[in-house]
DNA sequence: ATATTTTAGTGAACAGTGTTTACTTTTTGA
DNA sequence: TCAAAAAGTAAACACTGTTCACTAAAATAT
């Protein structure tokens, strides 16, 4: 019996499967779920539509994993900024504004990731679970930075960083959600508006962090 | 020529259609787009599938009318309210809090709004349409409100009205998707968590709202 | 090395879907 | 009353995800 994790056997079903998620992963970026068909995936690979479920159970299974590893690139995006020593109303305003652009990098990804609809996983519930998710970690990373205001005195004292949390993460998603469903978003003109998309992520991050500033008079 | 603006065959045509709307509508509110099929609503009203043709050019565009008229729910309900002549910390308020709450009422049909996905008419872009749509209107009563909030010195002097809606529906948006997409929200327990749905949407209502408001010292 | 068992892969089918076409029946308007 | 327009339909088309019975190949055990 050795000691090898991983057999000859199974590194090569591991590489058939990854070639699978690969080409799965390039038709969902551009078209989504819908647009991924596991018969188009099937010829995509020179492979039967019947072959995919060897690998995966449903579409919906291979769907998830494309989610699941798109949330790790954002736990890490964000991550990274938030062990940054920058000083920490810019780093604040980094992590909101990184999370929303890489959202919106990958609209599909992003929206896919919240629409429990078609997930099999509980997305989010109030199941142990979620603490050990990528997106129960990016939650404690947002809530952390929170405590840390309340700590220094930049936020108010009678926050409650969970609570507050919650508050600030839906008005993340809610700016990234509406980038996603309307490409041209904030520039839908009833007047004249000449800021740019970037330039509005930041100008949102500013306002939803002010909501929890405390103000010395 | 007569000038009744509805022939018989024409108010015939319209109760049917009417028929059809409402099948679909109760189809919808429990199982969103795809639970409602083509099929399924034909078999409802004891009619063949392709009869549903002669009503709607496609199932997009019925489910379309669904989601407009959601819309208008949305916007009679927001709109009564700005009318009042309650304090305007209260007024606001409430508006945010009414939005949120009609959205989650009826998740399917506001998630489905924004979904450009399968709606063929473009759900709101930088065009001239958006103004005069439901949605269009639903955001000009609140870049109104706002307007209101710097003029009686409510909110900062400094803030362009226009920009701040924005911002701040972005912010409704996301609750109402959270809500939406994760029915347990904002309750997935990381830790206990006592407060009900509709005191947080209040809480998320007083959080954003307060980014926006003069502080004076 | 041989026999056995497990795995990989396939073609064909099932049960759905939205939609179109050719066709029949009904209703309408003059 | 009669032609024209609209309502309604059955059947098919082109898709979808998924399953099943089956074969070919590789891994394992003897």
């Amino acid at each position: 019996m050795t000691v090898t994790v991983s057999s000859p056997a199974e590194r090569r079903r591991n590489k058939i499967r990854a070639r699978i998620l690969s080409a799965a992963e390039r038709v969902f970026a551009r078209e989504g779920a819908e647009g991924l068909s596991i018969r188009r995936l099937a010829e995509n690979i020179d492979y039967s539509p019947a072959a995919i479920y060897k690998y995966f159970k449903s579409k919906d299974e291979l769907v998830d994993e494309l989610k699941e590893t798109f949330f790790e690139l954002i736990l890490e995006n964000v991550n990274r900024i938030a062990d940054t020593s920058t000083p920490f109303a810019e780093r604040s305003r980094d992590c909101v504004a990184t999370y929303v652009q890489i959202a919106t990098d990958k609209p599909y990804h992003y929206a896919a990731a919240f629409a429990g609809e078609s997930g099999t996983q509980a997305p989010v519930d109030g199941e142990p679970g979620f603490a050990q998710s990528k997106k129960g970690q990016a939650f404690m990373v947002l809530s952390g930075m929170i405590s840390e205001g309340v700590e220094i005195g930049a936020f108010r004292s009678d926050i409650d960083p969970t609570l507050a949390a919650k508050s600030i993460w839906a008005s993340m998603h809610g700016l990234a959600m509406m980038i996603v469903h309307i490409p041209t978003y904030p520039a839908f003109k009833v007047e004249q508006a000449t800021m740019t998309r970037n330039d509005f992520i930041l100008y949102h991050a500013d306002q939803v962090i002010r909501g929890l500033e405390a103000h010395h008079g």
